[in-house]
RNA sequence: GGCGACAUAGCCAAGUGGUAAGGCAGAGGUCUGCAAAACCUUUAUUCCCCAGUUCAAAUCUGGGUGUCGCCUCCA
């Protein structure tokens, strides 16, 4: 597999440090709201990298952190009258709400800083004793002119960059580009922890390092994140991490680009953002995750209602496949045909297609327009009448396909409860009588409670939401 | 100012040297209840502009235009 490493600015063979495994590490929310469109892509691209690898036979150690000490979520807890850690566990459970919605799966390990500052002092500690970190009246800061590699990811220009700086008031450093690893508590009520530096919390950047140190090693395979923790959140992970174990700290670095709302970043500094529980109010979950994955990650993508509803009808182009193979499983004819053997064949190149679409940095686009190509060719094949043999085996083909992008996972449900059978047979009835006016008020309300009625040469499908 | 990304049909979007994937919308059709749903077929002589390299360029080179981003919390 390839991947564009933005270390080197290339596309790279992928080369794990161990075969058959891979450890990637994605930087995860901070938890003092819902997370917005934005947030999810990364949950949703690197949840696909992470199927993906496992399709071709690796064991993945995945790990993505909740970051529940910040300035942002003490501020919430504040005006909300809460504690931090309140505010923190209700939206790491908001969280998981979404993101199963999203089918973003659980991570191996999902590390919250505040089960490991041990692990954080720990890590400063060693950070100071070797020099590369300096204590200031509580705060302690990364002494980055200790770091010659400083810039290497961003590829910035440090003295320029040092120019461009401003220093807070109340900050002592000694130099601009410093940055904090350690805050000393400011307020006698404000969340904090015994360090041998006094009372305080740990800084952004660290937390990443430690709990990446302490979850997946020294070295890891891939570390992810959006395009805008580049600068300066990576670079610093990464000066920390290899001042502190001396080896290189991630030999991936991938990164997604942004949504936009009419073309400009969405941020929530900038206010123009769309939570996924809003949108999930129009939209499923699983059509945002489409959306997410309908263009290449690094590619910027625009977030508007026109978009999604493309996404929604292309998606359900891809439903009504799946739907009408379970139907011919169930209806299909007996004997399977010598053409539809053939096709099924047809069917696995379009696998091998798609595999070669994904190993070229995980190119999502490309593979659902493999997966759509192999859909023409299947409702060919269903639309002369195919026998349930065809059906059952072209369904487990192309399941396997979407199971890597997270799409149609769930198992249908086909039993109907009472009040339905009796609609439906009511339904037939008045068809029988030609009373087309009854019948498509049942159909219409049957719509209404999540159920499809199809009329097929076959007789009556039903497809439930 | 420094660094970087992008520009392909009405809309979205693949394609990095060999003659434009896929989806949405539109058009035509099949089935049917001149229904819904579903399905089938179809839709770019051309890839922002100009010049160059080449037998061959959307793809490479140079220049231009436009859009966006990072350099400050941010996915």
């Amino acid at each position: 597999m390839k991947i564009y490493n933005t270390l080197t600015r290339k596309k790279e063979d992928f080369i794990p440090l161990k075969e058959g495994e891979v450890s990637i590490y994605v930087c995860g929310p901070t938890v003092y709201n819902f997370f917005h469109i934005g947030n999810a892509r990364p949950f949703v691209v690197f949840d696909t990298l992470r199927r993906y690898f496992e399709f071709t036979g690796y064991k993945v150690n995945f790990v993505q952190n909740f970051t529940d000490v910040d300035d942002k979520i003490i501020q919430k807890a504040k005006e909300e009258g809460k504690t931090a850690s309140e505010v923190g566990e209700k939206y790491i459970l908001e969280y998981f709400e979404d993101a199963k919605a999203l089918n973003v799966r659980e991570a191996t390990v999902h590390p919250k800083v505040t089960d490991n500052i041990q692990q954080i002092i720990d890590f400063v500690k060693g950070l100071v004793a070797k020099g590369f970190a300096y204590e200031v009246e509580g705060d302690v800061y990364f002494d980055t002119s200790k770091a010659p590699e400083y810039g290497k990811l961003s590829r910035q220009n440090i003295a320029e960059l040092s120019l461009g700086c401003r220093v807070e008031v109340g900050e002592e450093k000694r130099d601009p580009l410093d940055f904090s690893l350690w805050k000393r508590r400011k307020e006698a009520d404000e969340i904090a922890w015994d360090s041998p530096w006094g009372m305080g919390r740990p800084g952004w950047h660290i937390e990443c390092s430690a709990m990446s140190k302490r979850y997946l090693g020294d070295t890891i395979d891939i570390h992810a994140g959006g395009q805008d923790l580049t600068f300066p959140h990576h670079e610093n992970e990464i000066a920390q991490s290899e001042a502190e174990n001396g080896v290189p700290f991630a030999r991936y670095w991938m990164h997604n680009g942004y949504i936009t709302i009419d073309n400009e970043k969405m941020s929530k500094s900038k206010g123009n953002f769309f939570t996924v529980r809003d949108i999930r109010k129009e939209y499923e979950g699983e059509v945002i995750r489409y959306f997410l994955l309908s263009a290449h990650y690094r590619s910027p993508i625009n977030f508007s209602h026109e978009l999604m509803e493309q996404a929604k009808s292309s998606l359900d182009r891809l439903r009504n496949a799946k739907q009408n193979l379970l139907y011919t499983m169930e209806n299909g004819k007996e004997q399977i045909s010598k053409t539809e053997e053939e096709k099924l064949q047809a069917l696995g190149s379009f696998k091998s297609r798609f595999i070669k679409a994904m190993d070229d940095d995980l190119n999502t686009a490309d593979g659902i327009a493999v997966i759509f190509e192999a859909v023409s060719v299947i409702n060919n094949v269903l639309k002369d009448g195919a026998s349930a043999e065809f059906a059952e085996k072209a369904l487990k083909e192309l399941s396997q396909l979407l199971e890597v992008l997270g799409l149609l996972e769930k198992d249908e449900e086909t039993s109907l409860d009472d009040e339905v059978k009796k609609l439906l047979e009511e339904r037939e009835e008045a068809r029988k009588q030609k009373d087309y006016k009854r019948s498509d008020e049942i159909r219409d309300a049957l719509k209404e409670k999540g159920i499809t009625v199809k009329d097929t040469p076959t007789g009556v499908q039903i497809i439930k939401d």
